[in-house]
Order: structure tokens, then C-alpha cells, then sequence
DNA sequence: TTTATTATGTTATAATGTATCATTATGTAG
DNA sequence: CTACATAATGATACATTATAACATAATAAA
């Protein structure tokens, strides 16, 4: 049932992650011929390496000095950098962390879904048809429309009910 | 599939559903011994009047005076009373528009979702349990232990569709 | 190379939500 | 009924998230 998932909170080479998602951001840029200019390769490479979603204010922290110009990335440019890399799907908006996420399944739409942990906000991606069948499927008996979703589950990553146990 | 629906869209009589609402609210409060004051009735009555979820400081607005004291309701005093009526599963958030909505079926978890437009912003209810299957079956296969959730499709109503065409 | 388009810089501010402490109202035990 | 404990509200200030508006710089295209 569960076709894809990334979970963030089972043991893989994240590093490689990183490395997997900016070659496909490239990919994608160039198909759409979008420009991954440096302010947006950064911020896509910041959100990836955190193992928990991004604040954009986090991202403005991180990001500290424009490496070209040595000045100061702000809220704007960040929040800006943000609104392409959604458009591309290249993240996802965490909405109940007002946070961001890399997108591993940039070619699914109605598929996505998360599982967040209220204490160590681990988010692990999930991707499935029935979420797309139940939704289109009430869509479509009530004549709504549907173009895109948010859907997160919340409660505790299997760490987190241990620490509570122990 | 569809066990239960609530379409701002479809004609009905609202008033008949504020009253409703408000009716159950009482039993509800008075089971769990909790205190629906002046303030929490107004701000319920509030959210259900709206025929689009009510943003916190639209409810600050239509507060404007308090009856009791003659003095202006405040931001903090809306978030408590919104937190309590949230508790006791008597409105929903809806965490795409950071809006407030009347709870149509408290008794259910996991089941509820929501199609919002994005146009109009008006805002279906629904709730069935196949969104409680796949949502408690994914989390039983990951090891995750779900608690809440957020499902909110966005797109077209019937009617903003119809205006698009024409 | 000139022009048009796109991206970024900068400042200010809007919108949403919370922390803190004072005050008032309500419930309860004696 | 009074005194105390608990719960609710008032008031101020502030934190966080996000955007508007306009200037400047970089890139693409004619």
C-alpha cells in the first residue's frame, strides 16, 4: 500500500540524498529552463541537509552571507528562493511547522503525505494512490475541484514513544 | 464512501445549524465540567455564523466590545477562547488559511478532511473512514503513533468553477 | 550593444500568535 | 458565609512568519 517512503528517522547516507536532489533540481531546472541560480542552489542544499523542515527564518540564519557579494540574505530573498523551489517541487511546505522539506517524489501530485513528530519534528514523506483515490474520489461526488492537498499526520516517531516508555 | 459531509456549498439552513451547533456545545461542556462563558459562546457563535472560516483577528473584530465589561476584546483572549472550543473538538483550524471552523462531528478521529476553495474560501467538511484506514495503517507499518491530523484539499467549488467557465 | 526580463537588495510593515503578569470571577472547604 | 484555591479574563509587550513596494543588479534576447 505504501508505495514510496522517505522516512527521516530510519538510518540512510543523507549525505547522498543532498547530493541525489540537487543533481535532479538541475535536471528539472534546465527542463523547464528555470535558472538555479546560486541563492537557490543554497537554499535547496540548506533544507535538504537539515533532518528536520526548515524555517525560512531558520534559512535566513544559516544562509548568514551572500557568498557573492558578502552581504546579508534576507527574509525576502529567502522567502522568494522558497516560492520557486515550490513551484519547481523541489520542497514541500511543512504548513502545521510553517516550515520546508525537500521533495523526493517531484512527479506525484495527490500522493503526498506526512508523518510529523510533535517532539523531534522528524518528518518522514509518504506516497501512495490512495491518498489520490480518496481524494479524487470525494472530490468528485461533491463537484469540488481538487488541484493540490495538505496532508500531515502528527504525533511520535518510533524514538520518541521509546523516550517516553524509558 | 463518504460517511458524513458538510458543504458550505450546498443550500441549507444555517441558522438551524448555528443553533445546532451551539445546543451541543452546552451538553458537551457541561459533561467534561468545563465553563462555556459568555466569551467562548460569543466567539463559537462567531466562527458558525461565518459561511468562510474565520481568521482570529477577524473574530477579534466582530467582538469589538465586550457585552459584559464594555471594553475591547483582545487578541490573547480570542487564541484562549479559540483553545478551549479546539479542546473540547467544537471547531476545527484550518491550517491553510490560519481560519477557525465550526465542528461538525467531534466524535470522530482521523476521519475528517476538508476541501477549501481557493477562490471563495468556503470550506467542506467531510469525514469518512477510509482517511482513518490509510492514515492508521501507513503509521502502523512505519512504527509511527498517529495522534492528529491535517487534511485540507484546496481548488475550485462548484460555484467558482462555474464563474471561471463563464 | 541596447533593451527587456528576471533576480536580488533594502526598508518597512502586515498578519498571526504567545509570554507575562495583574485583575476579576467562580467554585469549594471549613 | 467567609476564606481560600482555581479558573478566566484584561493588558501590555513582543515573537514569529510573511509580504509590499521600490531600487538596483544580473542575465537573456533582439
Amino acid at each position: 500500500m505504501l508505495t514510496y517512503s522517505r522516512l527521516a528517522y530510519q538510518t540512510h547516507d543523507h549525505q547522498r540524498c543532498i547530493v541525489t536532489a540537487l543533481d535532479r533540481a538541475k535536471l528539472i531546472c534546465e527542463e523547464s529552463r528555470a535558472r538555479l541560480t546560486p541563492i537557490r542552489e543554497i537554499v535547496l542544499r540548506s533544507i535538504w541537509a537539515s533532518h528536520q523542515p526548515l524555517g525560512a527564518y531558520d534559512i535566513v540564519d544559516t544562509l548568514a552571507l551572500n557568498i557573492q557579494t558578502g552581504k546579508r540574505i534576507k527574509a525576502p530573498t529567502v522567502y522568494r528562493a522558497i516560492e520557486f523551489l515550490l513551484n519547481l517541487r523541489l520542497i514541500h511546505r511543512i504548513t502545521s511547522l510553517n516550515a520546508y522539506i525537500g521533495r523526493s517524489f517531484p512527479e506525484e501530485t495527490h500522493n503526498d503525505f506526512f508523518l510529523i513528530c510533535r517532539i523531534c519534528r522528524s518528518t518522514a514523506e509518504c506516497s501512495t494512490e490512495k491518498m489520490k483515490n480518496i481524494i479524487l474520489h470525494t472530490s468528485e461526488r461533491t463537484g469540488f475541484q481538487a488541484e493540490t492537498q495538505i496532508v500531515e499526520v502528527i504525533g511520535l516517531c518510533p524514538d520518541c514513544q521509546q523516550e517516553k516508555i524509558s
